[in-house]
DNA sequence: TGTACATCAGTGAACGCGCGTTCACTGATGTAC
DNA sequence: TGTACATCAGTGAACGCGCGTTCACTGATGTAC
């Protein structure tokens, strides 16, 4: 059942697409490499004609949506990414969500090479969210790159701490309203 | 081989303080019942003499965490608690540090009780900072709640993604300390 | 208080199960003539 | 362009392994007399 080298190259791309989001939804741990072929509709065996090991397609499926999420962003407003990001809908949506707010729990206790996609994930968001930063009233570079990885840091903490409270609960929406409220308020003091 | 009650009780709480830790530092999949009961400095067997499963010793490892959490903060300064918490040394000693920042990431996954656990976690911690808190200069209750809940998302936000660097990289470093100074400069406006 | 029996925390072998990974096989694609 | 053979993406059974959990057993503690 040989496949055309474009088909190769698109199976491949799927696969990757579909770790990403079960991955983003269940956590590295919580997703096998045999359930995540058949969301992708193909059978495990040939899991490794693609990919030298699970660890291997966590990284590639970490640079993709790490560089997605960058590639949404670029051109966005930074009150607009905030109302997004810090936002029910995001919350609610962990495999279309940000893969940062997602799995950054899980990069921690991953090998460095994961580690290092996320680093390299967080400087090219700061990258698309400095082309509208410099907007900012009146601060010098050194300054709005502080003021984003500041932002960044905090909205990903709100996001992450309503979903560790209970489905519908009071508190996860309260976190994510008043969060929102003061990472808006530091954007425009 | 039977042992003393008063015995049984101190296995127990040791049991779950050191299930705390390892699922502190490598998270709930990462930590085994085995390997568990071993760092304990038992046999995996008698496991089941003390929890009903492993998701129910999560659950008080979860609790004891949080709890000893709120404790420790009670009588500090929330500037202090700050500083200790957005900390190279917070971050590199996940073991001993702060159960949220180690596991809400987990937590999200994990069923309702859990959830449930971190939620009522999160309102120990802040009744322990509401102590402290209300001494910010002129806010009422609302407000200071609202102000705790921030800084607290804020500061687990730049803990975890400092986590998600590479160890000993400039960028872990920088989110420190760039959202220190901002958690700080919030509280004394 | 001393004796006889029941309890049960802790032991270690064993269970079924799902994991990541390997492998012989298939057959359409790619290539050489 | 047409034919013959090599390649290799995808299949599905099988691998060893560690997981959470169960269980028969042990022997010191707890209890009843």
């Amino acid at each position: 059942m040989r496949v055309t080298k474009a088909q190769v190259q698109a199976n491949r791309a799927h696969i990757v697409e579909t770790a990403s989001i079960l991955f983003r939804e269940r956590g590295y741990d919580g997703v096998g490499v045999a359930e995540l072929m058949a969301a992708a509709g193909f059978t495990h065996g040939g899991f490794y004609k693609h990919f030298g090991s699970k660890a291997d397609l966590m990284a590639e499926a970490a640079a993709q949506g790490l560089s997605h999420s960058a590639a949404q962003t670029v051109g966005v407003d930074v009150a607009e990414f905030v109302k997004r990001y810090v936002s029910r809908d995001h919350r609610d949506a962990r495999g279309d969500g940000c893969t940062m707010a997602a799995l950054c729990g899980d990069a921690a206790r991953q090998p460095e090479a994961i580690k290092a996609t996320f680093a390299a994930g967080i400087e090219s968001l700061l990258a698309a969210l400095d082309r509208e930063g410099t907007t900012l009233g009146g601060l010098n570079q050194r300054e709005v790159r502080a003021k984003m990885i500041d932002m960044l840091a905090h909205a990903i903490g709100a996001v992450v701490l309503s979903r560790a409270c209970p489905d519908d609960s009071p508190l996860a929406d309260e976190i994510l309203k008043v969060s929102r409220r003061a990472i808006l308020a530091s954007l425009a003091p």
